[in-house]
DNA sequence: TACTTTATTTAGTTTGTTCTAAACGTTTAG
DNA sequence: CTAAACGTTTAGAACAAACTAAATAAAGTA
């Protein structure tokens, strides 16, 4: 292989690892979904050992995370025990996922964990302090942001939702007539 | 002090413990926010130290992530050598800071990263092997992604900066004449 | 049934991050 | 000039995250 397209591909993975590492995720991720990405036929596990140079086990969990974040999908051939692995290459489907995977996890506790706080000021407001209507307002302002935040994030997913089916839809009508 | 309304506090204090780790941040953090945020007046950095009953100094590194990041501002009192710290409250304005912010750094470095790739490719494309071609399309797929998220950031921050733009115009106007 | 081939899990190590405690530097007050 | 009051920096401890190597599991093959 040219020298040229080598060195290409090790800067685009390197890039990848360290995008992956700012969003908080193991590096090793970065690296392994450049490699899947930049392989024009689906990579195993071995494979990938090979060409990310980690330990199997590594290659193992980080690959199961890629494909819980959908960036990844498995495949089977027949008459072959292996799992294949290729790239998903839309990236608005893969942040649309994400969005709603993390609206479904840590994002929803937070909202609630606020929310709880609300509650749990305005019991004690009764006895109406100077300080616990200070906590609700503040609290209540906070709420709101993220209340906010939540709805632009299920907007943008439904709306996207929105284009796709109306997308589908058309292709169905024109290819039913 | 009401037991309902520290109970609260503590609630909510974990919460953003909670939300600051998701969010690649040390829990202090969120911690620290959380105290200034809840507190009516504004806190110096011993009373941060009794309050979230972290060390000295690791308030004081806390303390200046978090003025970086435009979610508390520092404020002097006369004949007082201490800093006071109170919370920004509005949080579309510190979304859009942390935006503006990592725009110059790491994900601009990713750009970068992505867009050098590319021409790396290109030039190796000379010889024109499929592989070749495979990469640039791929890579050119990557960072056409990039660049319009670049885009929809910068639009986000722009709309913002126009629309206090405007109110500040019209309230000019309307306190000149 | 025993042997391969594959993926996953686990125990322990390595690495990186964040904290504490103490030293330091600076400024003000006495 | 010394002492006190601050905030910052630093060295090292404590902790958390991610990796490796090896054990385990599963599932085919001889």
């Amino acid at each position: 292989m040219d020298s040229e397209l080598i060195s290409a591909r090790e800067n685009f993975i390197k890039g990848l690892s360290r995008i992956a590492h700012f969003w908080g995720l193991p590096k090793a991720v970065g690296a392994i979904y450049g490699a899947i990405y930049l392989s024009p036929s689906p990579l195993s596990l071995d494979e990938l050992v090979d060409q990310v140079s980690i330990s199997k086990g590594a290659v193992s969990t980080n690959v199961r995370s890629l494909e819980r974040l959908g960036m990844i999908h498995k495949h089977f051939k027949v008459g072959d025990r292996k799992d294949y692995y290729d790239a998903e290459t839309d990236f608005w489907k893969i942040a649309k996922g994400i969005l709603r995977e993390r609206e479904k996890n840590e994002f929803d506790v937070a909202l609630r964990t606020v929310g709880d706080s609300l509650d749990m000021v305005e019991k004690a407001d009764l006895k109406s302090s100077d300080l616990a209507g200070f906590y609700k307002e503040r609290i209540k302002g906070m709420k709101k942001f993220f209340d906010s935040l939540d709805n632009l994030v299920a907007t943008f997913i439904a709306l996207d939702e929105l284009r796709e089916g109306t997308i589908k839809k058309l292709f169905k009508k024109s290819s039913n007539k």
